[in-house]
DNA sequence: ACAAGGATTCACT
DNA sequence: GTGAATCCTTGTA
């Protein structure tokens, strides 16, 4: 028994919390996601429809979403919702659980906190990148998604890096958690003063 | 074919 | 805590 993808996927995401994904020698238990609504959230990379980027969300669920942003950075998604909805979950954060010292070479310097604390730095860690783009996590491809230590409690805020709807509550992390990024608002987000939860404070 | 923007990270103070 | 670097994707002409 595994996850639901289908469900909506702001009530998919905290499940995926506590939840490991393994590449190769390397696993990550994750402690940081956020929602991603398709077509209904305009911070969506499918808002606007289908493309040849985001096409993996408009499939079925439990594929990677893999995108290059900022010129330099991977991020790492798992489309869900059933086939034709383009919703995803963004994998922020995690904890390296396995395979430690190959995720450390990968990362150069870098301490065991913060080898996967941050979207970029997960996928860096893990190894994935552009060519895992589309591979299914649940059924024993390269990169596998698999039941962990559930959480004790989660929490649910605003989202990170977003400049529209960023008052949206959908980025969730697991409580006191050290290995959660730190917040920091978009500086293209709009209005300032929604701004008061803090992540890696707890 | 061209121009604009981005779901960030790193090094330095 | 703050500033700078990077190139891919998308929409429009």
């Amino acid at each position: 028994m595994t996850w639901d993808l289908t469900a909506p996927v702001w009530e998919v995401a905290p499940t995926l919390l506590g939840a490991v994904l393994s590449h190769g020698p390397v696993s990550v238990r994750l402690v940081e996601v956020e929602a991603y609504d398709g077509g209904n959230d305009p911070a969506s990379h499918a808002y606007r429809g289908l493309t040849s980027r985001n096409a993996v969300m408009f499939g079925p669920p439990g594929h990677l979403y893999v995108y290059f942003t900022y010129g330099m950075h991977w991020a790492a998604n798992i489309a869900c919702g059933p086939d034709g909805t383009a919703s995803g979950v963004l994998l922020r954060a995690g904890e390296v659980v396995a395979g430690v010292e190959v995720a450390h070479s990968r990362r150069g310097r870098s301490t065991l906190r913060d080898l996967a604390r941050g979207p970029g730095r997960l996928t860096q860690a893990l190894g994935i990148d552009g060519s895992l783009g589309g591979a299914a996590v649940l059924t024993g491809g390269p990169v596998r998604l698999s039941p962990g230590v559930a959480p004790a409690r989660i929490e649910a805020g605003p989202r990170v890096g977003v400049s529209v709807a960023a008052d949206v509550p959908w980025r969730f992390w697991i409580t006191g958690d050290p290995h959660v990024s730190a917040y920091r608002r978009s500086p293209r987000a709009v209005s300032p003063t929604a701004a008061t939860s803090r992540g890696s404070t707890g």
